[in-house]
RNA sequence: GCGGUUGUGGUCUAGACUGGUUAGGACCCAAGCUUCCCAAGCUUGUGGCCCGGGUUCAAAUCCCGGCAACCGCACCA
């Protein structure tokens, strides 16, 4: 069981995340990645890109800016929904969201009232704070969208993007005649989104800025469904933990065995649970799809399962991941809001396509690496990456600081530094090294010694069983690759 | 945003209630010595009272304001 303090203590002390503006007192929602997180996360995104682009010749990745115009958002929902009338007792300083208040009294749906109609309904009801009796101020508008001024007059407005998703519903169009017209088609976007969140909390998992990797997919049901049941074909009894939102608990069933849902969505379902349990990593026991049930999720979610994982840190299972069919929601709203026609021609006239998103918050992931890596047991603290995500691969010492090793070890690592994250120190005693490598996740250690002198081998240890095996200078390179890649495992090196 | 708790080198902390030595310790980090494999030892060194204001001869300590973190509530299209 990680303790979280102990676990953000190394995070800082090592140089992988701490709170931004530090010096300044930092500002709530706020987060750097210091050298070692940012490595692990350029790690996870290149191993996202290279397996869910790898699902599809027709998945592909695109790159957008932060900043949507006005229209955007207003055409997508998120200027209303994303927005939020509060009324705050003077009394007790208590705040509620004023269509809540309306709709308890009246229960009639009160969502779409603005500011004014919240406030002549709190006089006509005579509305008083359920808290404690006190009357209310008058109502304010509070969005979650950090509204800008572009340009010099100010007149032209925007938002720092609430989601990715949108950018790539922008560019559907563009890209759907760039690739000549073929679907299913996917579009994915890895950048920034924020939001104003009221209290930000939990460290990384809920900030004001953060990022996302997502991939959205236009294709239509009906037509495109034989190409997602065959692939579907491939992958059909992995095994998952699911929570249906019925269910009390999370039961393992193969993805074969759930009948009331599309080929289309299981099968990203099982990509999906196939990256969180090969790619990151993670423990079949600490992962698991949630299903939402209708009154969580957004009313164009057709279906919403969350990928969550059991953190130790933060509480028990989060969400780090979802997979949401959307419908033609998204595309409907921008041809609305654009005049720009977003249907493509079918055998049955023109349709507009559907959308099945997958939605993964970066650094919920990258804390999920961190909360479930790392051991900071009584005799050794340690982190437990993946070879291809750990920020450091492999690290060099000299046994000694005289007789030449240092020199040797220097000639080793220039070797292993041109095709790995290697890593090279001298101070310390062997021991310390070690230990400092070990809380880093540093996969392997080689140690160059007297008997490297003699007949140029060297030793290399590996972090889970801190066992060494003794190899050739000519092999390191290759051995080491082989090892991180999972050709061969260190057993098998053992062994041999 | 509301309430409670807290804020001392890089990390963890003593000191605060009862204002008054040079703000102490452990670990870490750096340099050197030593060292033939798992945080050994020795020497030397860098570095700190969250920010701003007030009270006082004197503030890490008391008071006010701000900021941040944690917990609870609310919020989380």
């Amino acid at each position: 069981m990680t303790d979280r303090e102990e676990l953000e203590s190394m995070c800082k002390r090592r140089g992988f995340i701490w709170q931004s503006a530090e010096i300044y007192g930092g500002e709530a929602g706020f987060y750097d990645y210091g050298h070692l997180g940012a490595r692990l996360l350029d790690n996870w995104k290149r191993e996202w890109k290279e397996f869910f682009l790898g699902l599809d010749e027709n998945y592909q990745v695109i790159h957008t800016p932060s900043i949507h115009p006005y229209r955007v958002l207003e055409a997508s929902g998120h200027v209303d929904h994303f927005s939020d009338v509060m009324v705050r007792c003077e009394r007790c300083g208590s705040s509620f969201r004023g269509d809540q208040l309306v709709e308890e009294e009246t229960g009639e749906n009160a969502e779409w009232m603005g500011k004014e109609e919240i406030s002549e309904k709190i006089l006509e009801l005579d509305l008083s704070c359920p808290d404690c009796g006190g009357t209310f101020s008058e109502p304010e508008d509070f969005n979650m969208m950090f509204q800008l001024d572009i340009g010099p007059t100010g007149e032209k407005k925007g938002f720092l993007r609430p989601e990715t998703a949108q950018s790539a519903y922008l560019n559907f169009r563009r890209e759907f005649r760039a690739l000549r017209k073929k679907m299913p088609m996917g579009l994915a976007t890895i950048g920034s989104a924020f939001r104003n969140e009221i209290s930000p909390r939990r460290g990384v998992y809920r900030m004001r800025e953060f990022q996302q990797a997502e991939l959205q997919i236009f294709f239509l049901p009906g037509i495109h469904d034989d190409i997602y049941e065959a692939k579907f074909e491939e992958i059909k009894d992995t095994k998952v933990r699911i929570k249906r939102a019925e269910a009390e608990e999370a039961k393992e069933i193969e993805l074969q065995d759930i009948e009331d849902i599309p080929a289309f969505y299981l099968y990203h379902l099982g990509e999906m649970y196939r990256f969180a349990s090969e790619v990151m990593d993670l423990d079949p026991k600490e992962i698991r799809f949630r299903e939402l049930p209708s009154e969580e999720r957004a009313f164009y979610n057709k279906i919403h399962f969350d990928l969550e994982v059991d953190f130790d840190t933060i509480g028990g299972w989060k969400e780090i991941s979802g997979l949401h069919y959307r419908s033609d929601h998204d595309l409907k709203q921008h041809q609305e809001g654009s005049n720009t026609k977003l249907s493509v021609p079918t055998d049955n006239g023109r349709k507009i396509p559907h959308v099945i998103e997958l939605s993964y918050g970066i650094d919920r992931n990258i804390w999920a690496l961190l909360d479930k890596g790392y051991h900071p047991d009584d005799d050794r603290a340690w982190l437990d990456l993946p070879g291809r995500l750990t920020p450091r691969q492999v690290a060099v010492f000299p046994l000694v600081r005289k007789d030449g090793l240092p020199e040797k070890s220097r000639e080793v690592y220039d070797v292993l530094d041109d095709d790995l994250l290697a890593h090279w120190e001298k101070s310390g005693s062997i021991g310390k090294r070690y230990a400092r490598n070990d809380e880093v996740g540093t996969r392997y250690c080689v140690t160059i010694d007297y008997d490297t002198l003699e007949d140029d081998t060297v030793t290399i240890r590996d972090v889970e069983s801190t066992e060494q095996i003794r190899v050739s200078i000519d092999e390191i390179d290759e051995i080491i690759e082989g090892l991180i890649e999972g050709e061969k495992s260190f057993q098998y090196h053992q062994k041999s």
